[in-house]
DNA sequence: CGTCCACAGGAACATGTGGCTT
DNA sequence: AAGCCACATGTTCCTGTGGACG
């Protein structure tokens, strides 16, 4: 609008200015399926899914998988690259291979999945069959799927990432008995199901566990060396020469301390980068690491906090007005939260409704998993009592309050 | 030692939304 | 247009618990 602007000359060196310190980013997002030369440490496991699934390049069936791990260990990133480099291979040798992913923490229900999986597998101009994304029962969904795998695939692999995410385990039955229930006619369905937990076996079925037990691996987490690879291996991401030595590594010691997470680690560089850049400094450093370390917690705390509904907010941001006052007390019992939660729902302009301790505790619990509070249980304190839970805040009050201040209709509460 | 308190968390039930089918 | 359906979000009711307290 107002040309002539005197700053106009020095936005355009800014817009012109090049990346000082990345050269191609992209490389440290962990979602990346990299090629297969820059999968690190993980051959035995490889080998291992891809012998499973081998009978489904000739159109037979797939091995049903199970593989256990920590977070950061490969898990979904082994079965992605195994199940893609199968249905090239497949195609080329004329067996028609259909291959979904399915992330349960997105997906937890029952019908989702089987929409999900319809919709993902679905070519509607040649089965005619189409899936709308809600309204019809479960059983019709079903029967819709089968049918596109019929006219579609010869065989077809499942890939059921973080499973113990889900309600319940229908789907699996389902999927596992599909062929000899008669519901499916030609093709086979494989499943690899993934999980975090090897508590997940517990809960499973016996006929499923029979059938998924089949094959069953663990992948370990990463060694610090396993971790440096990975890093060097990526390391293109930055402009030559602007890392200096010891920041790979620091950040391998620092990633193999919390479990040998590559995630983190790929994370803990990518923060280091941009902490150099923002500093305008022309090189990665020890230190950039050490505070990239300690930004990317706070990070992930602010992000996830920020990112929740308004009644949560509320419930958590009593418990920070508790800490406050009681600056020594970290633990609070439900009926001191819900009391001060009564108080800023009822009071304020928030405009938001008082909810039922009952339902506020279910919400403070949601927190608790997602690693925004803490819980502990005690034993008859206070006036009696079975047991009682107690939360307490995984960052300091102010970060919290800070955090929940930016929701402008939380704002306001400042002054009180 | 029995009674009672007050909480955790499961279960049944209610309501609202979005959307397909016929 | 009427009837289903899945599902999120809440509420109410209820059972089990284990220390406090008489």
């Amino acid at each position: 609008m107002d040309d002539g602007d005197p700053e106009s000359g020095s936005l355009n060196d800014f817009w012109g200015s090049e990346d000082p310190i990345f050269d191609r980013k992209e490389l440290l997002d962990i979602d990346l399926v990299p090629t297969e030369e820059r999968i690190i440490g993980r051959d035995s496991e490889i080998e291992n899914v891809a012998s499973s699934i081998h009978p489904a390049i000739k159109g037979q069936s797939p091995r049903n998988t199970l593989i256990y791990g920590k977070t950061g260990t490969g898990k979904s990133l082994v079965a992605k690259h195994v199940t893609r480099s199968a249905q090239n291979y497949a195609l080329e040798n004329g067996t028609k291979m259909g291959r979904a992913y399915i992330d349960c923490t997105q997906t937890k229900t029952e019908t989702r999945v089987v929409i999900n999986l319809a919709r993902a597998l679905n070519e509607p101009e040649k089965t005619g069959v189409s899936i709308p994304v809600t309204g019809l029962s479960t059983d019709v969904y079903y029967e819709r799927f089968w049918s596109i795998l019929d006219q579609l695939y010869d065989v077809a692999i499942i890939i059921l990432d973080e499973i113990d995410k889900l309600q319940n385990n229908e789907i699996l039955m389902q999927l596992s008995r599909a062929g000899e229930a008669g519901k499916l006619d030609s093709c086979k369905v494989g499943i690899i199901a993934i999980s975090n937990k090897i508590s997940f076996k517990e809960s499973l079925d016996e006929r499923i566990l029979s059938s998924l037990q089949d094959r069953e691996f663990i992948f370990p987490p990463y060694d610090a060396n396993q971790l440096r690879e990975i890093m060097y291996n990526r390391d293109d991401a930055f402009k030559d020469g602007v890392i200096s030595d010891d920041v790979i590594p620091l950040s391998a010691a620092f990633a193999a301390q919390e479990h040998g997470d590559a995630r983190k680690a790929l994370d803990i560089l990518r923060n280091a980068g941009e902490l150099a850049k923002d500093e305008g400094a022309d090189e990665v450093t020890e230190d950039h690491v050490r505070n990239a370390r300690e930004k990317a917690n706070i990070d992930r705390f602010s992000q996830l906090l920020e990112g929740q509904p308004t009644q949560i907010k509320a419930s958590v941001y009593a418990l920070s007005v508790l800490a406050e006052q009681h600056s020594e007390r970290e633990e609070f019992a439900t009926r001191e939260i819900y009391e001060m939660y009564q108080n800023i729902t009822s009071d304020s302009a928030l405009g938001i409704e008082t909810l039922s301790q009952r339902r506020m505790s279910d919400k403070l619990d949601e927190q608790v998993f997602l690693d925004i509070l803490g819980q502990v249980e005690r034993v008859g304190r206070g006036y009696s009592s079975g047991v009682t839970n107690y939360y307490y805040l995984l960052e300091d009050p102010a970060v919290v309050q800070a955090v929940i201040h930016n929701d402008s209709r939380f704002s306001e509460l400042e002054k009180n």
